[in-house]
DNA sequence: CTGTATGCAAACATTTTGCATAAGC
DNA sequence: GCTTATGCAAAATGTTTGCATACAG
């Protein structure tokens, strides 16, 4: 480190190619799928480096990460909103649902067992109309 | 098959004894600690026989199985009670939850946006009691 | 005895890592 | 120019599969 350390990560054009592709939604795509996606864009992108890059901005909170049935690690942003996904096990179609009175339960179970400063993980897998 | 294909799996010990691993509680395992945990109880068994067994009870849908953010398949037995976790961030203690509504609350949704056969993967994190 | 389950090892898929090169600051 | 990010390919990890053998029915 030179001066301050407000160093922070280089602005490389792979780096803004990635967080760009997580920024369109709040879909889940994993890093093989966006690897795609950016070399179908034209972008050359190597897949160590969207590995990478996902994973420091895991890291620094500024996506979330989950697994899909298949194994395979999926991101999305999580930008404001907190809200969950109902996911279609076959297409992988995704639908965004904010439960109403989700969150009141979970408060509610996880106080009456004295617990505090909740969080939640809640995917919803099942299989869409389309593919029934 | 024969006559009727009242077939079934066949009765091995291995399959017993990854059954028997599973039966203790509710907590999930992942095939590598039951292939270990058998090994070391003594039971001689392939790693393949595990995950081969554990897929089919699966299908069989005697067992559930979700993924660790680890990225590991992991098991547990969904006999009766589908039941979540409540787990404390800092001690790692964990506690049972069975949620009265949320079931109906899922199917619900589901439906609504004309989805089938839901599986879901609900876990919270906080801080227990004692941690405070 | 017939056929399924097992075990081993090789195949597979996904993710991580080492190292030389290119690029940011 | 010094240091970090990239790219490639090899390694590591977790899981599946092919095939010969052992065992359940």
């Amino acid at each position: 480190m030179t001066s301050t350390d407000t160093a922070g990560p280089r602005r490389t054009r792979q780096r803004a190619a990635v967080s760009a592709a997580m920024g369109r939604n709040g879909e889940f795509r994993t890093a093989q799928e966006i690897h795609a996606a950016l070399r179908d864009s034209g972008d050359s992108i190597g897949l160590a480096t969207v590995y990478r890059t996902l994973a420091q901005l895991a890291e620094a909170h500024e996506i979330d990460c989950i697994r899909t049935p298949d194994g395979q690690a999926a991101y999305r942003r999580c930008s404001s909103g907190h809200h969950h996904h109902l996911i279609c096990r076959n297409c992988g179609r995704t639908v965004e649902i904010s439960p109403p009175a989700f969150e009141a339960w979970a408060d509610q179970i996880a106080s009456e067992n004295g617990f505090t400063q909740i969080d939640h993980e809640l995917e919803l897998f099942g299989r869409c109309a389309a593919c029934s």
